[in-house]
RNA sequence: GCCUCCAUCGUCUAGCGGCCUAGGACGUCACCCUUUCAAGGUGAAGGUCGCGGGUUCGAAUCCCGCUGGAGGUACCA
């Protein structure tokens, strides 16, 4: 057992570079699910220091995909918070990165590089060329005295800030989900002078992630796994700065479906607002994804938020990698929907309808009526909320008359099909009103089965489809009274006219 | 290439030295229910615990090697 110190407070700390993908909703959750577990702050932080690869409204995009599966923030940007502001790039302009990166550079822990990035692959180029397996950029810089840094600075030459990085021992850090019990351990001489600063001003990843963790206080940091290679750095910034690294915890990543490599959003479907769009339960999501590299037991899966939240703990998280897996998603949708009450359901698929151009926007009230009759012939059909405007679109516009090859049931022919529906039109015409005779119309379709001896499959697939148009459709008689005596007539009279003699 | 991490049914996982002739879930298949499709019920197939060595009375569980996979190797995060 992990013993976690109270109070905790962690942060979820993205990059606005497009839509968020369903890894980082899981990193973003697993940190939310930490801090509620432990009773202690969840925040977000945007790091918007990469100028190239920022995209306008991602920020609000991914904040509307983290709300949407239910994690909330104690601080973030835009509900501010006692350390903020939580935007990078804004920090930059207030000026909270440089005066610690002076601190290194006075402290002789940093230095200002001027080799600029055309050199730097020639160097690269001129080691491989000379058999050099890795190279390892340590700049000439490094061993100058500051003031002859100061001096080419003053003149005007561009440079970057890069970390001293020892060139001898080893960097160790532990980790609470990999790693094993003696932590993780690297020789400085694989590690590089990183570039802290770059030469526009901007910090790097991992010189503003570090003094913004420092400043707001954070206690433990679970990221994705793809951080654990550059944690040393890390690890030295914090021995550099005199300050206490906080706990670390790389949550294993989510490979894509077949295996092979991280989910990307690029590659994979998988931004989060592709799953409400589609019609996926926040429920849901949230219970699949707290699944993806955790589990309580050998056989709970199915949780509510305050279970989880109840249950989580570090201790359980996998330490190798999870795969995404839609069709255990779609799986869950389903059992979430079903829990669903029918009325509920029926306002959830509306926004679907509207969408399909089913159903008005914004929908009266007769026809909300109309959807809540309709809803539980569909209940439990659905696996995802989508799907529900082609499961009841022919209740709502006319049919296309189905062709003989579809109308006619098995083991029959245009003939004997024509009779059939011939004698249901008379059967179902004798009844006055549908309203609520279900029984009845099932009845007197059943005696008709066997006056014609018929199949119940038989017939009943005829008057299916003459109705729907659709070989697959929700249960006969309660099909027949949703879409009304008079509609359903015509449709099986216009039907019997497609295998008339 | 080098460095780091990881390794149980197709997939997600339980397992932390004897309860394991390895449990659950998804998926697949069969049967039942049944007017189609779902849902539900029952059951089946599916893992020599990646491979090879140890340690131990005893290993999926501990150690070593190998193999495979992932990540990193940017003035991206």
């Amino acid at each position: 057992m992990i013993d976690i110190k109270s109070p905790v407070r962690v942060r979820f700390a993205p990059s606005p570079t497009g839509f968020l993908h369903i890894g980082g909703v899981r990193t973003a959750l697993f940190n939310w699910l930490f801090a509620r577990h432990y009773g202690g702050q969840f925040l977000l932080r945007i790091e918007d220091t990469d100028e190239k690869r920022f995209v306008p409204g991602a920020a609000d995009d991914l904040m509307t995909s983290m709300r949407w599966v239910g994690i909330d923030w104690d601080e973030g940007p835009d509900i501010g918070g006692p350390f903020g502001p939580y935007v990078q790039s804004v920090r930059n302009e207030q000026g909270v990165y440089m005066p610690f990166a002076n601190q290194l550079l006075d402290a002789g822990l940093a230095y200002m590089s001027f080799t600029t990035e055309e050199e730097l692959t020639q160097m690269k180029a001129v080691a491989e060329a000379r058999g050099i397996k890795a190279f390892r950029f340590r700049g000439p810089e490094r061993d100058w005295p500051l003031a002859k840094q100061q001096e080419m600075a003053a003149r005007g030459v561009p440079y970057t800030i890069r970390l001293k990085v020892p060139s001898e021992g080893s960097t160790h850090f532990n980790d609470l989900v990999r790693g094993g019990e003696d932590g993780i351990r690297i020789n400085n001489n694989e590690l590089y002078d990183i570039v802290l600063i770059k030469k526009t001003g901007m910090p790097v990843y991992h010189m503003a992630h570090l003094v913004d963790d420092h400043l707001m206080q954070i206690t433990h940091v679970l990221r994705s796994d793809e951080w654990v290679a550059s944690t040393p750095y890390h690890v030295l910034l914090y021995q550099y700065l005199g300050w206490n690294a906080p706990t670390f915890a790389h949550l294993p990543p989510i490979l894509r479906q077949d295996g092979h490599g991280k989910l990307s959003k690029r590659k994979d479907d998988v931004s989060a607002n592709r799953f409400w769009e589609r019609g996926y339960l926040a429920d849901a999501m949230f219970n699949y994804l707290t699944l993806q590299g955790w589990s309580y037991d050998d056989h709970t899966e199915i949780m509510t938020r305050a279970e989880v939240v109840e249950r989580f703990s570090i201790d359980r998280v996998q330490s190798s990698p999870a795969r995404w897996n839609p069709a255990k998603l779609l799986d869950m949708n389903g059992i979430y929907i079903r829990a669903m009450s029918s009325t509920d359901v029926a306002v959830a698929i509306t926004p679907f309808l509207q969408k399909a151009g089913l159903v008005p926007t914004p929908v009266d009230s007769k026809t909300a009526a109309y959807v809540a009759t309709l809803t539980p012939l569909i209940h439990e059909r659905l696996k995802e909320l989508g799907e529900a405007p082609e499961l009841l679109d022919f209740f709502f516009s006319d049919i296309e008359t189905p062709s003989a090859e579809t109308l006619i049931p098995k083991k029959m022919d245009a003939q004997s099909t024509h009779t059939a529906l011939v004698a249901v039109h008379a059967a179902l015409s004798a009844v006055a009103e549908w309203q609520g005779q279900e029984a009845t119309l099932e009845a007197t379709l059943r005696t008709l089965c066997e006056q014609l001896e018929l199949k119940p499959g038989q017939l009943f697939g005829a008057v299916r489809v003459a109705i729907s148009n659709r070989t697959v459709a929700p249960p006969l008689f309660e099909t027949l009274t949703a879409l009304g005596r008079e509609r359903a007539l015509a449709r099986i009279a216009a039907a019997l006219g497609v295998v008339a003699p």
